[in-house]
Formats: structure tokens, sequence, C-alpha cells
DNA sequence: CTTCAGATGCTCT
DNA sequence: GAGCATCTGAAGA
């Protein structure tokens, strides 16, 4: 597996978004790695996007992470209790993310240890609406890989949380609108969600 | 399968 | 003080 570098953040971000699909992310927890496979993104792109968090450059404690070099992780909490897991795209300076919206266990092993983050329980205990809804969805992603805004700021291309390829490519990408923005006005309706059906494991 | 309420705390005005 | 790039469990169809 070959790690994404600086440059494959440092692209138009809904072409990132479209093509983290299918990549494994991988976060070193307790120096242990737990590797599953990108299933959903979402972009966002500040300078002309309502929905982005950094909508025309707006510069805050919370979006200072947005204006990073690409390959930062953005993460912040929502609604009290859920944090979600963005990559910084595009040049420094100019606040775009993918938001990873979804993903799905590599191996038996990181399922192990993901249900166990998830839900104090082995893989084999899980129901079976907790199975078929593993990770699809930001908030779910962010506990199930143990990350939290301790992590907010971190390199990409260091050796604690990063993205690989691993050659697998999505047979079918769907395009979508995105999801919990309806306050984005006229960006509610643009089709920067991407996502592709995979085998639930 | 569907809807629905409630949780919970940070961020920005 | 209002709102939020969400999730869960309970209840109904």
């Amino acid at each position: 597996m070959e790690k994404l570098g600086r440059e494959f953040y440092d692209r138009d971000t809904v072409q990132v978004a479209r093509d983290l699909l299918g990549k494994v992310l991988v976060r070193v927890w307790e120096d242990h790695p737990l590797a599953v496979r990108i299933t959903e993104t979402e972009a966002y792109v500040g300078p002309i996007d309502k929905a982005c968090h950094a909508y025309n450059y707006k510069r805050t404690a919370r979006t200072e992470t947005l204006f990073a070099p690409p390959g930062t992780a953005y993460i912040y909490l929502i609604y009290g209790m859920y944090h979600c897991l963005n990559f910084v795209t595009e040049a420094e300076g100019t606040p775009c993310a993918v938001l990873i919206r979804g993903g799905t266990p590599l191996t038996w092993e990181d399922e192990e240890a993901i249900s166990i983050n998830r839900f104090h329980c082995t893989a084999s205990e899980m129901s079976s609406y907790q199975r078929k809804h593993f990770l699809d969805g930001p908030g779910k992603l962010c506990k199930g890989l143990s990350l939290d805004r301790s992590m907010n700021g971190a390199d990409l291309t260091g050796h604690t949380l990063f993205v690989a390829d691993d050659g697998f490519v999505p047979e079918t990408i769907h395009t979508g609108k995105r999801i919990g923005i309806d306050y984005a006005e006229e960006a509610v309706d643009f089709p920067w969600r991407f996502f592709y059906d995979h085998a639930i494991v």
C-alpha cells in the first residue's frame, strides 16, 4: 500500500473527494493500526460554498485549520457529542476540505477493534442493525476510529493518521446532494456528495 | 421499514 | 442565546 502524499490533497476539492473513494484510511491508535476503506465523502469549497464553515474565507478559531496546508486533518465537534473528520485540500490559505462520511473495515481485526470502540462489544456480539450501519456516518467513523479534536490539525503525511492506495477502485460512483446543510441556500443543491455501493462485512 | 424526540457542548453573534 | 456537515432508541405501520 502506498501512502498518499501532499500532492494528492493539493488539487481541486471535488476531484479529491471522488478520488478518496475506495482509498484506505489508517489511524494508528495505541500502537495499533486501524484501517477502513472510505465509502462516502463530501466536498466543501470555502471560497464559494455557503455550506463550508470557512465560506468566503471566514476565519475564526475553529476554521483556522481549514487554512492549513493540504493534507491536514480538520476535526470538529458537532451537536455537542460527535466528531467529523475532514481532509484539508487545495493550496494553503484556500479553505477547502473533504468530509469523510463513511467507511467499511478493511479486515476482521479492524472490525473487532472498531466494534469495541463503538459498542464496547466484539464484532460477533453486534446486532444485525449495528452491523448493517457500522460506519455509515461521519460521527460513527470518528467514534470507531477513536478520533476527536485532539487530532485536529494532524498532518496526513505523518505516521499516525494517513490515507493509502492499495489499488482498489470502486465499480460505480454515485453522486448526490450533501447531507444536513439545509441552511446553505443555493449550495444545498451542489452535487458534492460521493459514495459507492459496498458489501456489508 | 418509517418517523420522532432527545441528547449535549462548542461556536459565533 | 441560537444553531449545529449527527446518532440512537423507541414506537408505529
